[in-house]
DNA sequence: AGTATCGTTTAGAATCATTCTAATTCCTTA
DNA sequence: TAAGGAATTAGAATGATTCTAAACGATACT
């Protein structure tokens, strides 16, 4: 039986950069769904994990191409929504762009995304504490995702340009 | 010269359903800008500011075809498109499922998704101040846009299945 | 070792929202 | 009524994502 997910959000962050314990962590949820943790998937992994990025199903792509070069796209996005299915994956929806996801911290909280250069980061210390369970109580939704995302120019844009131009998020 | 939009969210909602008063701004915005209100446009405003479902643009392409057959979808594009360089609505982002418009509180507030129906509400009341501020200090980034939304199962949905379903959001 | 089985992976087609393009229509003003 | 410019149009193009049907690969059984 699988145990759900009852980390809050600072008991992710406080994992810090544990990249070995969320890498085993993720593998055995695999498993646990009676999946198999395959070469790609594995690299896939490692890849999600490498980076800060909030990397999109294409930058996975190209990053477990260096490792297995005949890998298709189609096994990237099977092996995300598994990935999501069993809530070990955030995905960060964009309309006019491609999704990004959040292998690291899989649960919900917010973001700061830059307009102009699309970087998406996370946003530490801002989290006050978790309203899902104050809005479900207040409105009759079961309440299971939180998104909140803060729209911006980073600094490293302001600085680039001092147009105003925008990106296509 | 068109005057920055500088309403509080709380501003905004106290505005309540004040449809007439919407509509003359939304439409004294295009003017501002330069752009035609045409009769097509009015109705789209109308269609949109009728409704508290934060339509697509599907939904918003049917309502303007009962008064005008003939309406393309690319209109209906064009005019969001303006809508959001003036300021005069928020789009709500799926990736998954066509975004969706906020015409009556055109400023960043959070909403109650449906994950079952993609029914999208706002959630009024659980606004705290405007952390746009604070987080621009924090972060370095100057912060345009924020986006809160909660996610999970409406009390009609919950009632209509006991099952897990899930819709496309 | 040989083979049946079942999950995994693949290439490419299909889908869908959105954007683009180039031609046409509609207004406004002369 | 004609000219000019904006608005609108149909349909093509785009891009991310999903689907499909076939090929592949690992494992268990003979």
């Amino acid at each position: 039986m699988l145990a759900e997910v009852s980390k809050t959000p600072s008991e992710w962050f406080s994992q810090g950069t544990a990249f070995e314990s969320r890498l085993a962590e993720m593998k055995d949820a695999l498993r646990e769904k009676g999946v198999a943790v395959t070469r790609k998937r594995a690299k896939l992994l490692e890849v999600l994990l490498a980076s800060d990025r909030h990397p999109s199903v294409s930058e996975i792509h190209e990053g477990v191409k260096v490792a297995y070069p005949g890998t298709s796209l189609a096994t990237i996005y099977n092996t995300i929504e598994i990935l999501k299915e069993t809530g070990q994956v955030l995905e960060i929806e964009f309309s006019a762009s491609a999704n990004r996801y959040d292998g690291r911290i899989p649960v919900s909280h917010p973001h700061l995304v830059c307009l102009q250069c699309e970087k998406v980061e996370d946003l530490e210390g801002t989290m006050s504490h978790d309203p899902l369970e104050r809005v479900s109580r207040a409105t009759g939704y079961e309440v299971v995702r939180l998104r909140t995302d803060y729209y911006g120019t980073c600094p490293d844009c302001l600085e680039a340009s001092s147009s105003g131009e925008r990106g296509r998020l």
